[in-house]
DNA sequence: TATTGTTATACTCTATAACTATA
DNA sequence: TATAGTTATAGAGTATAACAATA
């Protein structure tokens, strides 16, 4: 196969960053299997883990996900046994989310797994690189 | 609505991309919606553009999408007249694709339409940043 | 009146299997 | 037998509208 030109998407910044990130969230879906968690599955337990207590709402803010599609998502993770919907303690309307002892324990290794997955993502890169890469991505979306 | 630790998931590679890829392309579909071209139509006519000739199984390998979803893309912009199929030269199984004078104009149009987002995208960046961050995304992927 | 969580639903994107015609 | 293009289809992911309960 002959080769292509690509040299005008390759100097557009959305190019490359969706190139990297469909890279490094496929290498993180196949090293996730043995979790059984996809990537948003995983941000969710991550975010409970280290706020306990949290509703849908906020983790549609951080995530950027839909309050819909964050129904199926928790009840899945639920269902599961790995986290618990508690009545939130000053709002009436609100639902509280917590890990279960199992979901606790599952979301520790999962966290350090996704670390591993990490550097073998960024194997390419230094130190020094990754920091500076994370500080410009930042640097775009917040 | 209280704010939330989002530290852990911060401090990882794949969520930093994503992140980013989703502000940067959501500004683009914005700003590309004079043209009616989504992300993927408009590098399928950039590559059509800078690669007079190319393939279906070239757009596929070059975008990392997949023969049967390249199929509707193309037969979309074939018929709103902005490109056209013509039988390959050497290989009777392969079509060549081919930008009509129309395709030239608008592709043209919107290749400078994306170079004035994508300045916009990283108005936070200065030239070597943007040059750094490009580098290290590409270190990632390639 | 506004917000939380929810249901139902639709639309887009992406993925797999199988066919045809050429090589 | 292998590859290019295609069809049909299934599954994620993402979107909007509307509702009940609570603020």
């Amino acid at each position: 196969m002959q080769a292509v030109d690509s040299r005008f998407l390759e100097s557009m910044l959305g190019y490359n960053a969706r190139r990297a990130s469909l890279v490094i969230l496929g290498h993180f879906v196949e090293g996730m299997a043995d979790f059984a968690l996809g990537p948003v599955d995983f941000s969710v337990l991550s975010l409970v883990r280290h706020n306990p207590g949290i509703t849908s709402r906020q983790l549609c803010a951080a995530l950027s996900i839909l309050p819909p599609n964050v129904v199926g998502l928790v009840s899945a993770l639920e269902q599961r046994g790995l986290l618990k919907r508690k009545p939130h303690p000053h709002d009436g309307r609100a639902v509280g989310l917590h890990l279960s002892a199992a979901g606790e324990t599952l979301t520790k290794a999962a966290e350090a797994k996704a670390e591993a997955l990490e550097n073998e993502a960024a194997a390419n890169l230094n130190a020094s690189d990754r920091k500076t890469l994370m500080r410009l991505l930042q640097k775009v979306y917040l």
